[in-house]
DNA sequence: GACACGTGGAC
DNA sequence: TGTCCAAGTGT
């Protein structure tokens, strides 16, 4: 066995077996040393940020339709974006991403820097991402460090030591094991094998290029690493959210504060979330209310959340304390974030 | 370092 | 069903 394994191994199977992606060029162009667009490449990248490639599809070729260049996402209101970005989750990425490309275009001329430090300044963009970028887009051998390069460089070296402590030695393996040429392509090639070969569970180690250089392999460790401080225990939190629908078809809807949860995303007006029962609030709006008989169910990363749903028909003369009436035309439960549309299917009943 | 921050698929 | 997990970043 090779005391490291050899990146140009990885690079040959990847230039056979990488997967087809809208944000990646394709093998010919690549072999001609065509770069993708790096507004393109940061997209994907922000869009990919613990979220899959299969998930990420069709939001990225929704958004680079709709929005084609840096130029135009900048342009964009805020409110589009956010309802474009509805249903794909963590939704300070989508705020960061207007931010960025309003940034890009005010202090950079339209143009994404290349280096990683410079990359490093654009909201949103923490290590990983500019180290994406930077590779990707421009060539450069950054050390790209995501969950996949994490796990294949735990398994490869058999480093014992749980996460998030073994960060910075898997960092330095990485940065090792990175070359001059292709790092993009390496950085993919890396990112796929720990997609598809190097999986969390059952990996495919009879199908993987790096099988004779990984110690895990030798040692019998392989499914079990990287190590893990264990997760705390999901609490279940309560809340109310109304649904009103005005005699003319419009909902009662409201844009919820740019920080914290859902930040910045269209909702139901309601209570707070709190464990053991909702917290004491007021209707948004006067109406005869009447309780759904079951309540919506959402898991978030860190509390499972309970909805009670309260639904009311108003007349056009009443005034709601907060939110505003949005058109039956202009209503699109997709533009919902994932828990107040399924408030919105069990009112409806699907 | 620890925690907040979404979602849907796999097992 | 419940837990784990995915191309992380900001605070």
């Amino acid at each position: 066995m090779r005391d490291w394994p050899d990146s140009a191994e990885l690079l040959t199977f990847y230039d056979h077996n990488a997967r087809k992606m809208p944000w990646r060029v394709g093998p010919k162009e690549r072999a001609k040393g065509v770069l993708p667009d790096p507004y393109r490449v940061w997209m994907s990248e922000i869009m990919l940020q613990q979220t899959t490639v299969a998930a990420v599809k069709d939001y990225f070729e929704r958004f680079t339709a709709r929005w084609p260049t840096v130029s135009d996402l900048a342009a964009a209101e805020d409110a589009d974006v956010m309802a474009e970005w509805a249903g794909l989750g963590y939704y300070a990425r989508a705020r960061n991403l207007l931010k960025c490309a309003r940034y890009v275009v005010t202090e950079h001329d339209g143009v994404f820097p290349d280096t990683v430090e410079a990359l490093l300044t654009l909201p949103g963009v923490g290590p990983y991402t500019a180290g994406a970028v930077a590779s990707i887009a421009f060539d450069q051998p950054a050390t790209v460090v995501d969950g996949n390069v994490e796990r294949v460089m735990a398994r490869v070296f058999d480093i014992h030591t749980p996460l998030p402590a073994a960060k910075p030695e898997l960092t330095e393996k990485a940065a090792a094991m990175t070359p001059r040429e292709r790092p993009g392509d390496y950085a993919q090639a890396v990112m796929d094998l720990g997609a598809t070969i190097c999986t969390p569970r059952n990996p495919a180690c009879g199908l993987c290029p790096w099988r004779s250089d990984c110690k895990a392999q030798a040692a019998g460790t392989a499914a079990e690493l990287p190590k893990k401080i264990p997760k705390k225990p999901k609490p279940i939190r309560h809340g109310v959210v109304y649904i009103a629908k005005r005699v003319d078809g419009a909902y009662l809807l409201e844009t919820r504060p740019d920080s914290g949860l859902l930040g910045g995303m269209l909702g139901w007006p309601g209570s707070g979330w709190t464990e053991g029962h909702a917290p004491k609030h007021d209707a948004p709006i006067k109406a005869e209310w009447k309780t759904l008989n079951s309540e919506a169910k959402h898991t978030f990363t860190h509390f499972h959340l309970r909805l009670t749903v309260k639904t009311a028909l108003v007349p056009m003369d009443r005034k709601p304390s907060v939110g505003a009436f949005v058109l039956e035309d202009d209503y699109d439960s997709g533009n919902l974030p994932t828990a107040m549309r399924k408030a919105f299917d069990l009112y409806r009943g699907t």
